[in-house]
DNA sequence: ATTTGTTTTAAACAAATGATTAATAATGAT
DNA sequence: ATCATTATTAATCATTTGTTTAAAACAAAT
């Protein structure tokens, strides 16, 4: 006789435990190859309990979703917003804080980069309010590079550039571990965290050197 | 009566026809949102012609899979291996000719990362002779950047932040063109080119800065 | 102890989905 | 024209998958 296998989740309550494991399963495999089933085992649950408590696959994405998405916008938005800062003081700050909070959340980037390709969410519409906050984020950026350019703070490029590349030094390495990094061992967990941490200081540096004035 | 839907892609063989639907669908949605049946309508063919020419969803999958891999790779290694040019130049040659090919398949960075994400391909094991080819493309831009650093041409930063910042900048922007661009659209569109355009120059230039020796 | 409301379970259902079949149409060689 | 091969189609099958149901277990109150 098989002995029944533990929950990965444990000590938590019923509800809280098909949310954990819809987070992690979601997050990590996207709406289309999560099976309600695989949740169900994941949470080390009935399957009917996710119906009782969630009534649908559907609603229990998009409750994973609206978290997920606020955490990826919550740190940037909180600093982005009315910041009187130099704009390179900004960035020293947000660098800081979004890795922090990526090293906490690694699958992040993935799951709303996914959500963001269509089709792979159910309910994937750009009219979604959760949508609108990640246009609203992005202009919010958009304006506060143009306003230091106008001051002479910063060089003129296209303000695109330096959120691409700011947002891709950040998440890149996220999304492509498994490029980066050879694959297996806690040995590449350290090394990789170490990275990650170092680039706290980096990107600061690597985004200066693109955006300062020529002529001091 | 509806009239019939235009099939997608016309003018090709049945075979080419299946290959471009699954090819356009797989990369789009990944392996478990792209259902056969959508393939089926994508190439406006009968759904058992599927089956017919490449007997399962799972070896239409493979078989994209490959010739994406390819695609993603195929620039990277021709440049690197045996390069005898300075570490610099090598660069321009690859952000350039990389740029052109990911104009022409935008979808193809999301495709592979989500391929290196566990759970989203069938076969998604890493003793792959695919992954390893991912893995061998890493090695010899590492071997590169350790010797360019040995002759004193470069800096000596991480190796690692190097080729995540060059693929970051490379590549990022298609992955997360949702989020830079405006949804919708001819202008984001043409402005989107053009934008990856100027990067070709400009992405040498900022990796330049980011491996420059300081005391010149 | 009984009742009442809540949680959990095993079983079943209906729809979706990947694959197959058997018959028909088209193509090409003789 | 006839035959053999290949290509296509509609129908069907078997499994997977999201959801529901009805009964059982549990907990708290009376």
């Amino acid at each position: 006789m098989a002995k029944k296998k533990e929950p990965a989740v444990k000590d938590l309550s019923t509800e809280e435990k098909i949310k954990a494991a819809a987070k992690k399963l979601f997050t990590q495999k996207g709406f289309a190859a999560t099976k309600t089933r695989d949740i169900a085992e994941e949470a080390g649950i009935n399957l009917a309990l996710l119906n009782y408590y969630f009534r649908s696959k559907e609603k229990l994405f998009e409750l994973v979703m609206k978290e997920n998405i606020q955490l990826f916008l919550g740190v940037m938005i909180e600093k982005i917003n009315n910041n009187p800062l130099p704009f390179d003081e900004q960035i020293v700050f947000i660098v800081s804080n979004y890795i922090d909070m990526l090293l906490e959340n690694p699958g992040l980037p993935f799951f709303v980069l996914n959500l963001l390709q269509s089709g792979n969410a159910p309910d994937g519409n750009p009219d979604d309010p959760l949508f609108k906050n990640i246009e609203k984020m992005r202009n919010s950026f958009l304006h506060n590079i143009k306003a230091a350019m106008e001051k002479g703070e910063i060089k003129h490029v296209h303000p695109l550039h330096i959120i691409a590349n700011l947002m891709g030094m950040l998440v890149f390495p996220f999304i492509a571990r498994p490029i980066l990094m050879a694959r297996s061992g806690n040995i590449s967990q350290a090394e990789f965290e170490q990275l990650m941490i170092e680039r706290k200081k980096l990107i600061p540096e690597w985004i200066k050197g693109m955006i300062k004035v020529s002529g001091g």
